[in-house]
DNA sequence: TTTTTTACTGAACATTGATCATTTTGTCAA
DNA sequence: TTGACAAAATGATCAATGTTCAGTAAAAAA
């Protein structure tokens, strides 16, 4: 192993180390519990030390939100057994908004995070548009199948996302909570599938 | 006028200059853009004198997200003149995207901040909730007019929301950016409209 | 062992939201 | 007009933030 390797294996690992401190601090407490200091404290090295391994505080984030597109994508690969198209498609709505209960801070950085992909190049701002290709064929599957009168793929795809999405959103920042709470998960499968055009259930 | 009208009214007038100050620098550069400082610079006042009229940045927050709720309601009553239902649940959606687009900051604080109504009281929670309502109204007239296939008021208003509100929020953080400049408005339209079931148009 | 490169430190800086003893301003009775 | 009280406003101060960088310690090379 050349040094230069070996250097890079270290730093990676050091890497690693910081990611894992501030993704414990983030999913505790949101953006305003990471601080480099407390990521300094757990990893026990001195604030500084951070720096020499992240540009700043953005720039973990910003991993911190790849690595949740990674647990995303693993999430949506268990869809794949799933043969009939419309029922594959409703399961992935399903995972979808489970991911994004059990991980609403992790879901908020993907998705909702305005400056996130600021500095990023055009290759790490892929990853979520890879996740986004993955939920277009689902739907693609549906159409061919005549699931939904015809229309584009891409615009089928974004509507139906951003049903997700806007459910998603409103129910981690609180805003439906004028529901009951014994009746939130129903209203919420059940909006799902009207704008999948289901009927009754 | 009494003493302490009169008490009321100056200090009423001394919270409107707060508020305005803040919400201009709000507008700008979104939440971190307001501090008291410089909300303090503004109305020519130290920084100490802000906690006289507001608890905290909070405080100061919420109220901005009440007007905005309250621009916002008057941007909806403009819609009351048009009879069709599906066309005033149409033009509805439009409006709303077209506020969230123009009013990005506001839009957030009052539908994308987690932490906002964590301290007021049900009286004022229930602003945003007359918004809801209101346009629940429109979805009942064009589920009464036999425009969708029956379904429950509240779902379906929960649904068609939670598309709208899914758009504003993917458009806003940019996660639509993927698409095509020219093509992005209209994708964003026949979106809507798939989930209004409307077809090609 | 000496020199050079690398890794790390931690004090320091500018800002932040918030507090509070002090001072200024305003009001009214004598 | 003066004196006394109340209200309003100040601004120094605190703890915490992200970030920097001259300096130190450790490791590697010579």
């Amino acid at each position: 192993m050349s040094i230069k390797e070996r250097k890079k294996r270290d730093a990676g690992k050091m890497r690693s180390r910081i990611l894992k401190a501030a993704m414990q601090l983030y999913v505790k407490g949101g953006y305003e519990n990471v601080t480099m200091r407390r990521i300094a404290a757990k990893i026990e090295y001195s604030p500084g030390t951070i720096y020499l391994y992240f540009q700043n505080k953005n720039d973990i984030m910003l991993q911190l939100c790849y690595q949740g597109f990674e647990r995303f994508l693993a999430h949506q690969d268990k869809l794949e057994k799933i043969a009939d198209p419309l029922e594959r498609l409703s399961a992935g709505g399903r995972y979808y908004l489970a991911f994004a209960l059990e991980n609403p801070e992790l879901y908020e950085l993907m998705f909702a995070t305005k400056e996130i992909f600021k500095e990023s190049g055009p290759d790490e701002e892929s990853v979520p548009l890879r996740a986004f290709r993955k939920f277009a064929e689902n739907v693609k599957a549906c159409l061919d199948a005549g699931v939904f009168s015809d229309g584009q793929v891409e615009t089928t795809a974004i509507a139906l996302w951003a049903t997700l999405h806007g459910l998603a959103s409103l129910l981690i920042k609180g805003r439906l909570r004028f529901l009951p709470e014994e009746s939130l998960a129903k209203v919420v499968e059940q909006a799902f599938a009207f704008s999948l055009r289901k009927r009754g259930e």
